[in-house]
RNA sequence: CCAGUUGGCUGGAUGGCCGCUCCGUGACGUGGGAAGUGUGUUGCGUACCGCGAUUGCGGGGAGGAAAGUCCGGGCUCCAUGGAAGCACGGUGCCGGAUAACGUCCGGCGGGGGUGACCCCAGGGACAGUGCCACAGAAAGCAAACCGCCUUCCUUGGAAGGUAAGGGUGAAAGGGUGCGGUAAGAGCGCACCGCGCGGCUGGUAACAGGCGCGGCACGGUAAACCCCACCGGGAGCAAGACCGAAUAGGGAUGGCAUAUGGCCUGUUUCCGGGCUGCCGUCCGGGUUGGUUGCACCAGGCGUCUGGUAACAGGCGUCGCAGAUGAAUGGCCAUCCAGCGCGGCCGGUUCGCCGGUCGUGGGGACAGAACCCGGCUUACAGGCCAUCUGGCGCG
RNA sequence: CGGAGCGUAGCGCAGCCUGGUAGCGCACUUGUCUGGGGGACAAGGGGUCGUCGGUUCAAAUCCGGCCGCUCCGA
């Protein structure tokens, strides 16, 4: 069906949340709760995705928002805040994240004065903890499941994680 | 050297890895497509014009307050015959600047400071009304509680005079001195204050003499108010355009017509409620998208006019455009500055400067249509200016 | 973005317009009534009036500037 795409579909097509509407719906959903973030997941339904994806080239992408509230702080706190979530999702998400997934990061008071790595390691097990099991390789995960658009993972990359991802 | 005053500038630097957005330009893909070309026809397709979760290169990318939203404008829509008035709101010494302002500049007056300098909603209280608690004898066309003085009379009181003294109060109806008096008093005089008139200087606010008055005219207008001037309302979420699904409106064509159709009380009986169906077109319109949207009271340099705010001439530059909201994330080194400790030097014994080690580490804060201001927040650093004090020559 | 309002005792509110004494209810403390509790009654304590300035003789009140909160419209 998706025939014309790139050999390797190691990486997962990232979209943005842009609407209140998909944060209120992704609030519904699970959330784990980090000293440095809190996450919340919601499955989108199959519908929903054929429609999102009318014109595009990937029908049911992993998609993701940030969240810092008022109480944080004022708007240069939130705004640091928002960026920092975003770098560390943009690092974790790929290697970690699901299709057909929303995302909602929310900041806290301690996202700015955690250090980086650790707020990397917050990311990653909070989405261990809202997938609900032990963490698998996104391949293991995602070929038995629907995932129309990684199908055909490659099964040797679960062995090697964190090998070079961008292959182009 | 120390302590201050005023004005202005600045708001960490360099490098590495990984990113975001806009503009330009090419590649690639894709759509249209002059010319050209093929053909019986559909076509192929250069230049060119679009589009893009693709990609290369080049360039731009937060602030002095972007903040608070307290004023003033531009711009947009709505309302509106003109003018004046009323109501409401705002402003309030004088002159100037400005598109305009409650802003700025220069003066004046008052207050503070040794001084440089700073602060002031700073019109009108004989247009009117109101209020001035408590205390106090008395608080608004003044008034006699104590006291002082005179007279009368039985040691104590009565009558009268008196605002110098006591006491109350935020405020007691000019102040100080001399004279004067029974004691006193603007009762008289000098100076100061106040009021009135006129003169001189100044565009004016106002200032300085002069003459007269003989003290009456307290405060409060950020109390009502009076006077002068200004103000139509709303705001880029303004406004314009495109516009899917669903529901509803209008026009029109066809079909169906009631013993019908749909919903409902679980079904029947028996009841209740609602009602034409399909197609086409039109207009309104929510999520959303495009636009408005960045070249203008513009910045910088210089000259001229002006005390200045500012204005004019010439030259030069192009300077953010996001929309769950970009302008960054991580790391390293360095430089200012800070704390602690050691050493050296100076000292007005408060401290200051230099150097070494160590710790920790960047202030306030993020454009949202755009400008001019105000207000508020801010680690520090730099430059200029003037004042006061001390020391030396 | 625009508009409106509020901040007073532990809590909920008056007082502000028209400036001089901050009050009400619940709660709290003490006492009495009761064998005790509850309850009633009586007495009492407790407030930088959000904050910083200004006007005034005098400010919770009037006028500005900040801070915090709530509501409304699109």
């Amino acid at each position: 069906m998706i025939g014309g795409k790139p050999p390797i579909l190691d990486i997962i097509m990232i979209d943005r949340l842009t609407k209140r509407a998909e944060f209120l719906q992704a609030a519904r959903g699970k959330r784990a709760a980090m000293p440095g973030l809190v996450l919340q997941m919601r499955v989108r339904s199959p519908v929903n995705a054929r429609t999102s994806a009318s014109q595009g080239h990937d029908p049911d992408p992993c998609r993701v928002g940030f969240t810092v509230t008022k109480k944080v702080g004022n708007a240069v706190v939130r705004n640091r805040a928002k960026r920092r979530l975003r770098a560390a999702a943009e690092a974790i998400l790929p290697r970690y994240g699901l299709p057909g997934r929303d995302y909602v990061v929310i900041g806290r008071a301690g996202t700015l004065t955690r250090p980086f790595a650790l707020l990397l390691g917050d990311l990653e097990r909070a989405l261990a903890k809202v997938h609900g099991r032990t963490h698998l390789s996104p391949a293991a995960i995602s070929a038995p499941g629907s995932g129309p658009g990684s199908g055909p993972v490659t099964a040797e990359s679960e062995t090697h994680p964190d090998d070079d991802r961008r292959k182009s």
